[in-house]
DNA sequence: ACAGGAGTCAAAG
DNA sequence: CTTTGACTCCTGT
């Protein structure tokens, strides 16, 4: 199945299969009719913290890349981590981690969004604004949506 | 065998 | 502040 939504300036493009397992996520321009799963658009809407029960072709891929892919899809919402911190739990080198993050198929399903530069927010493609976009959501949805009695650390 | 990347760090201009 | 170079580890040719 596969559908598109929009989000800002861009459509999401989604392709999936009965198993909940999503083959691609493209950002577009255009629009591509069709359906799009519920745990995506309330996730897109703000309206939800995790994409369940959604999951990534890359997550049973095996080598270091699935490995990348694992531990990036962990990281938390409204979180981030930095290229470098991914590479050193891996064993691995920082710019692997990026060359992984831009070989990406379903940005969003795995969050590579929340992956970071040391210095700044990285790059991300087709557009750098995705990427502030989805983590300015994460950090509003995160205060606005889930206020109770968290704190300490 | 070799070039190069969604990176990082230190040193130099 | 910006630029440059060395370093790293894996991939595509």
């Amino acid at each position: 199945m596969e559908g598109s939504l929009k989000f800002g300036l861009w459509f999401v493009y989604i392709r999936w299969n009965s198993e909940c397992e999503v083959s691609r996520v493209r950002f577009i321009k255009s629009e591509i009719s069709g359906p799009v799963p519920v745990s995506l658009s309330r996730f897109l809407a703000g309206k939800a913290m995790d994409i369940k029960p959604l999951t990534s072709i890359h997550q049973h891929q095996e080598g270091i890349y699935g490995s990348i892919y694992r531990e990036v899809a962990h990281i938390p919402y409204g979180e981030t981590r930095t290229y470098k911190e991914i590479a050193e739990i891996l064993g691995t080198g920082p710019r692997i981690v990026g060359m992984a993050m831009k070989r990406n198929l379903t940005p969003i399903i795995i969050p590579c969004h929340r992956v970071v530069s040391s210095h700044g927010i990285g790059g991300f493609t087709p557009d750098i604004t995705i990427k502030t976009d989805l983590l300015n959501l994460e950090s509003r949805v995160k205060k606005t949506l889930k206020i109770p009695a968290e704190q300490s650390k």
